[in-house]
Order: C-alpha cells, then structure tokens, then sequence
RNA sequence: GGCCACGUGGCGGAGUGGUUACGCAGAGGACUGCAAAUCCUUGCACCCCGGUUCGAUUCCGGGCGUGGCCUCCA
C-alpha cells in the first residue's frame, strides 16, 4: 500500500518515501512539564500514535525510531516550582510521570526515546556555536539570537515572507536585538534561575530559549535530517519556523524533516478551552470517569487536521461502540499476523493521510462480518487485530466490563442478589415484581440480558 | 490590520464533477411475559450569491459565519 501525508511545508498530500526504509524517523514536539496535561495536549498524543502504529506495520517494527522530546527548562516551570515551593527537579519528575501515567493509560506505545532539554545542553551550545560561526546568529548583551535576515528564504513552512511578517505584530523588540524577527537561542539566568555555562565566551551563566531545544534533541537521536516532525497548528509558527531554521542553518541542508504534520486545534463543548472560562479539563479527570479507549476512540473521531469540537456527547457515542465491539469479540486473541486482511484494509484508509474516521467506519463494518460470518473465531480475532492499528481493543470482554464496573463502584454481589430473587419471581410469574427488580437496577445502571431460564448477564449502561 | 483553515442530514463525521458514506438518535416491524441485544424496513444533507459545465455539495470568484496563528499555548 501506498502511504500517503499531507505536508505542511508543501500545502499537499504526497506520497511518502523515507529518506532510510531501514530506519524511518519521526519527532514529534512533546510537553512542558510543568502542570497536568490537559485534552488538548492528548490529541497529538494519540495522533501519532497511530501513525507510529502504522509506520512500524509498514517498515517493520525495529524499523521505525519515534522521538518525542520533554521539555523540562522553561520558564513556565520556573514559576510554577516557585509557586508551590518545590524544586524545578522534583516539579518536572513528578508532571513527566504524570504524563506516562496518562499516555499509558490512553493506550500509547511508548516512543522510542523521551530525550529531555535538561540532558541535551551541550547538543544545544554545539548548535549555538556552528550558528555564531557560521554567521547565522551574534551575541548581545549575554544573549545569543539567530539572525532572521541571514537567511534569505526564513518563512517557508508557515509561508510569511519576511517584509510582511511584521504587519501588524505586537512583539515587544528587545532593544539589543538587529532585527525584530531574530529570536533567542541563549539568555542569561539569574541566581534564582536555572543556568548552565553559557557558550561563545559569555561569562554569565545562562539557559537555552525554547526553540533550540528540538534542533538539539531530534540531531542528536535522528540526524541532521530526517522524515517526519510534527506537533500542533499553533506551533507552525514561531516554534516549527524557527527549528528550521536553526537546523538548516546549523547543518547548510536544504531542509530539516521532510514531511511537516500539523494537528488541528481542540474546542470544548465549543468554546475554546481557557483557564478564564474555568472549562479546562485534564486527561486525568476524564480517565476518572471513562476508559482510556473511549477517550482514544472519540478523539480519533475526527480527522487530525480538522479542528475537533470534543463533547460529552461524543465520549458517549464512543463508549457506545466499543461497548458493542467487545460483545463480539469477547475474550479472543488478536490476530496482529502480517497477512491479516483485515488490518490492511485499515491500514490502507490510515494510508491515505491517517484517515482515522474511515478506518472507524470500516471497523464498525468488520464488526459485522465478524459477528455474523464467524464460524470459528477467525474472523473475530482478526477484527480485534485491525483495531489494533489504531490503538483500540486491546483489552478482553471480560476485562473490558471489569474495568466499568470498578469505575462505577456497583456492588455485584447485591446484584447478584437481586437477579436471584428476580428470577425467583419470574419462576412463581409474579411479572411486576420481576419488573421492580429490573426498573430498581436500571436505576443504577444496571441492565440486565434475559432469556427463558432466566438473567444471562448484566452489564451498564451507557 | 496581516496570514491561514473550516462551514455536510436531529447530532457526530467521511467523501465525491453525475450513482446508499458510515455511526448515534428517530419511526415501523420481528423476537421477548416485559426489556436488553440482534435482525429487517425507513425518513433526514451538502452556509448564501454568482461563474465554469450537459450536470457542482464537490472546481473558480465574492459574501456571511466559526476557528487558528501573528504574544516561548498541542
């Protein structure tokens, strides 16, 4: 099959073609660590997940190396530690763990390396150096900037020439600075600051600025060049700009990923979501509440360029589903095989720009096949094997009601005991007490499966 | 102000120059003591105005609306 990306640098859908099909390389800008991470920070997250699923099908599983970095100097934690009287190192320890917790939960593979800023200092002022000597970038006042205007075709990603980037900006333009647009890629910390030794001879202590950061991080563990970086809309520009920047000039390359992939940004229940309007909501509140999968099934939904309204009618709608997928699969084995037809027939509508919404609706198709043209369990078990592409099923039937039923604390053996006496009562054909039981049930939650001996199962309801 | 996306049936959400998306919800029916699940049948759409075309929801232009970036926010 064919993979096919749209490229923000090109404003195109293209055929990918990895520089190295032995060692595909993805980077992907990770989080701040510095506060819970909230729904808006999951979608990436979960995005390319599925496209890391999909590259290690495609090139092999040892083929493919995903990097995703950790940002742990920013001035954000900074204040934040400050807030809380903790140190830096215990605030961003104890958010980094946080965030595993949370991606585990969601069901997202691991990457292959969480490199952090913190580690990567000396990649960041080897960069800042080659930039200094090579006449990309000067010192002032203690601060390394990145010449803009050194480079002639700066702008090209987020397709802002030069002369008119300045329209209408609000930048407060340090005075030490020769151009506006340049920006920081060293600053000097005070005491109370962060601060490792500062390059090209400045005697200050100093920290990195934000941008340089992922120039160092995704050198270091994928090479000067490499396939695919992505990341959020909002960080096209400045952040995605300015990495390109650094690393083309760093490195004299034509270019720095080949392919630029952009999700689109999250709206809550349709209203942007803000601190101000209190509708901020964590990752973790909503795993209170619901399970990783049903999370990672409404947020792939909707196609990861588009923008996404996410709705407690949409958590619901896919609770609903995976309820439904997992009465067919029941407690089968996956077939994760290489010739599974059904996890290309995926694979191929994720082929065409990680098109998740198509390969759900296929999903909800499979589903069907499986349940009705299963004689042994084949079928079933490749189902659940195709969903693993893109993240889902991964647990059993049984395990699957498990789960709700300790998120909703129901006591089974008061239910038991009612189903006993309901069945009871429907032996002596006493119907309105039987329907009492019911309906006192239904009350919380409960919904039982009948036939004619009596109550088969009983699960929740949604 | 500058740049850029998006606007599909009750809801969610794909896609396409002419043929059923799909899911949820709704309606009718089968099954059930009643339900649930399942099955069958079924109603509902492409923001507005122009243009190109034999024909546009799909291409082009304009308008309106929503959102993003230009402020180290995914």
């Amino acid at each position: 099959m064919e993979l096919r990306l749209y490229n923000t640098l090109t404003r195109s859908k293209d055929a990918f073609r990895p520089l190295d099909p032995a060692n595909v390389r993805l980077y992907v800008c990770g989080p701040t660590v510095y506060d819970l991470a909230h729904i808006g920070n999951a979608r990436p997250v979960i995005v390319f997940d599925v496209l890391f699923r999909l590259l290690r099908r495609l090139y092999g599983a040892d083929a493919v190396t995903y990097v995703r970095n950790i940002t742990d100097v920013d001035d954000k934690i900074n204040a934040r530690a400050a807030d809380r009287g903790i140190t830096i190192r215990d605030l961003t320890e104890e958010t980094y763990d946080w965030f595993r917790q949370d991606t585990a939960a969601l069901g997202c593979l691991p990457p292959s390396v969480e490199p952090r800023a913190t580690e990567h200092i000396r990649e960041m002022q080897a960069l800042i150096e080659r930039l200094v000597a090579s006449g990309h970038a000067y010192v002032a006042e203690d601060h390394v900037l990145f010449d803009v205007p050194s480079m002639p075709d700066y702008g090209q990603l987020s397709r802002r020439p030069l002369d008119e980037m300045l329209n209408g900006a609000r930048v407060d333009v340090a005075p030490f600075k020769r151009d506006p647009m340049d920006f920081v890629l060293w600053k000097p910390s005070s005491d109370d600051q962060p601060g490792w030794p500062s390059p090209c001879g400045i005697e200050t202590p100093g920290r990195p600025g934000w941008h340089i950061e992922c120039s160092a991080m995704s050198w270091r563990h994928l090479g000067e060049t490499f396939d695919i970086h992505g990341g959020g809309i909002d960080l096209v520009f400045p952040h995605h700009e300015n990495e390109i920047a650094q690393s083309r000039c760093a490195f004299g390359t034509g270019g720095m990923a080949q392919v630029w992939m952009h999700n689109g940004f999250l709206l809550l229940e349709g209203e942007k979501m803000s601190k101000s309007l209190g509708n901020f909501v964590t990752i973790r509140e909503l795993l209170a509440d619901w399970e990783g999968e049903v999370l990672r099934l409404a947020m792939l939904s909707t196609h990861y360029r588009q923008p996404i309204n996410w709705t407690r009618q949409g958590i619901g709608f896919a609770a609903k589903t995976l309820d439904k997928w997992y009465r067919v699969v029941g407690d089968v084995e996956a077939d994760t095989g290489p010739d599974n037809p059904f996890e290309s027939e995926i694979a191929d509508r994720l082929g065409d720009d990680l098109n998740s919404p198509r390969a759900i609706t296929h999903l909800h198709h499979l589903a069907e096949v499986a349940e009705h043209e299963d004689t042994s369990s084949a079928l079933r078990r490749r189902f659940k094997g195709a969903a693993n592409l893109l993240g889902l099923l991964q647990l059993t039937e049984t395990q699957w009601k498990a789960r709700q039923r300790e998120a909703i604390a129901v006591d089974p053996e008061a239910i038991e005991a009612l189903i006993a006496a309901r069945i009871a009562a429907r032996k002596a054909r006493d119907f309105a007490a039987a329907d009492h039981i019911r309906e006192q049930l239904a009350a919380q939650g409960v919904i039982l499966m009948d036939n004619k001996d009596g109550t088969t199962s009983w699960e929740l309801g949604r």
